[in-house]
DNA sequence: AATGAATGAGATTTCATTCAT
DNA sequence: CATGAATGAAATCTCATTCAT
């Protein structure tokens, strides 16, 4: 594969965190080297992939000592994870963010179409097939953060889903569509995607139509 | 599947075979040391995701030795192409089967909210970040597909759209809402699920009214 | 050494040729494809080195299929040796004409520092450290040569050498000046040159006054 | 040979370095594997070649781990141009030895016609052929090392020289006919090398006349 | 006369990780 | 806190060679 080199899962479903953390230090940590690994971490994952992720290759980003990282991360997987972490508090915090604007329904399928955050997403669940920590990790997170966007597009549309739809349904079709787009749009791929968007957007209207006013 | 009479592909990659590719022998002897390594591969991606199909661990699978899969694909990548052209073709002969059935919209949904291809077809989405033959392939491929899908959508269904939909567009959100089921059905969430099929398959049904009665 | 990668020696000292010439043909072939593996491999040999000059890479070079370079050599260390007698072979025709010329010792002089042979010659002296039969080779057709030319310069030049030089050592010396700036040359070391150049020619004209004249 | 207190090369290679180059401990306890492995490596290209010199059999002269090899010299170039420094630096030395001793251009001539250290320089000539990095750092060595001869050279025969010799080209004759009668001699070829010893050592009785007293 | 298949060895390089300091 | 040294494992790829056809 050519510098993708598959890391021998010396702990593969070992307890990755908490038996050594009395050994390095482990878990948030306010230094900044500890987050320029991580941004470095993210950095590679994102342009190479989280097979290129490899600790040699993320402290060359980051301009330190391979030994460094391990002090940091006594594993790999740990890097990932705290990556993961990270950018989940992240998405959590635009998604709060989206769901407290003026137009939350609308502000939430932009998020959901957003392409920034998408590549690295993708890498996690790729990841996931075979680190179940970060598997496990991503089904917490997103369990959490169905049920909140549910529970909000409840409050905000109520009984206005006449087609069978339900908030947590709607929220799921919502994400489809949107990564749907924006994985699609990173690889270069267009066709038809206007006209998803605009059938979405004509949907919205018909949903949340009092928001078209307020609508930037 | 080995009815594709897949030809060893050390021909294109090596540099001392242009001259007789056209003699290369394509009997099934030679295929089954190729279509193994094929199914051994993807078996490994599936499973353990692309970063661990090494040249070592497919032969491994494959019960042959690292050096046979060097023989018939020069380079790893090679393999992935392969695989995925493969997997390519396949997934082809299934829309086109959807799309000539009875009820081609509900199959070509029942097809995109198949979990069994999704895992391969995402690790090749991760892989085509940083390998750019395979993101070509993929472009390729999924254009083409679109294009033939919404040829055949806006022949069935013709006017009907009435929220600002077209073919395409609708093709593009059947996709991303069945990947979305599939990929996240694959990790264990399962919030919203239920929902969504029961939403979609609402809205097909006000679309293709006709084949609620031929639908088994 | 990322493409130099030493060959085992499993047969070094072996009876290279000898033994197995029942087996296969070996030694002089008037075929095309003889020659045609013969001329790719010199010509990998001249551009890349020896070390890179492995059967497949020769089989690439003349369009070829390496078990086809197997069946006209059935060790590597053949084609190499093939390959020096015929630049022997090519050398000797080469000053033979030289001697023979009109003005035989500044023809001779012209083909010590020609550059073309050199870089071959150059390869097959490193090659001669670890394949003792190119070594062995190399002795018996310098030692010839070397032989020839004092014989024939003893007849020309008779008495005239009065600084203590003899036919033999004449020769060794025109050939060692003529092959430094002919390597060096191709490295690209120009210092000093043209000095030794008008130096060398001043040496000839005291020696070998009259053919001034006849010289074109 | 240790007293020039080399550094670890991976410095320089590895991306990931760069940052605390300075800091890189230069004691005796990081020079000795250094220094250790560069021996192995000039023994191997001497006895076998260079294409024989790969990482393993390095490592496997020095009596340590392929690994470690890798760890001080990240590329296998990098000991080969490591090699050929330290060896330059050795000869600078020798020459520079000579060129200040009683009778510096018979030292000189003593320096070009001694065997020891042919067989390696002309390895790494052959090597030059195709590692350019290499090839340029003989290049500089070489004109380095004329400049200074030539520069002694003059001073100390001036205008001695009638046959239309200048310096550099002394420097360039002397070097030729030495290094023929070193190669060839490694070879096992003698045919005209007393001669041409005898011739040498005429003409330089006759450049350099009063030496002949101080010579042992 | 020629060639595809196969294979064991080995070369280069990268990795994660440990450890002593 | 941090890091240089070291190492075993593994990944990718190339080689020479054999063999059956």
């Amino acid at each position: 594969m050519s510098g993708l080199t598959a890391r021998p899962c010396t702990a593969p479903a070992a307890p990755y965190a908490q038996a050594m953390t009395a050994k390095r230090r482990i878990g948030p940590d306010t230094s900044e080297t500890y987050a320029l690994i991580l941004d470095a971490a993210e950095q590679v994952i994102r342009d190479e992939g989280y097979a290129a992720a490899s600790s040699r290759r993320i402290a060359a980003q980051a301009g330190l000592k391979p030994s460094l990282v391990h002090y940091y991360f006594p594993t790999t997987d740990d890097v990932f994870l705290a990556v993961f972490k990270r950018g989940a508090a992240q998405s959590d915090a635009m998604i709060e963010q989206a769901l407290t604007s003026d137009d939350p329904i609308r502000a939430l399928w932009r998020f959901f179409a957003d392409t920034s955050r998408n590549a690295l997403a993708l890498e996690f669940v790729a990841l996931a097939n075979h680190r179940k920590a970060i598997g496990a990790e991503i089904v917490k997170h997103s369990d959490a953060m169905r049920a909140r966007q549910a529970a909000l597009i409840e409050q905000l549309l109520g009984q206005r889903f006449g087609d069978g739809a339900t908030p947590a349904g709607f929220s799921l079709v919502l994400a489809g569509i949107g990564r749907a787009l924006a994985m699609e749009g990173e690889l270069g791929i267009t066709a038809g995607h206007d006209e998803a968007r605009a059938f979405v957007e004509a949907w919205l209207d018909r949903l949340v139509p009092a928001a078209i006013d307020t609508k930037s």
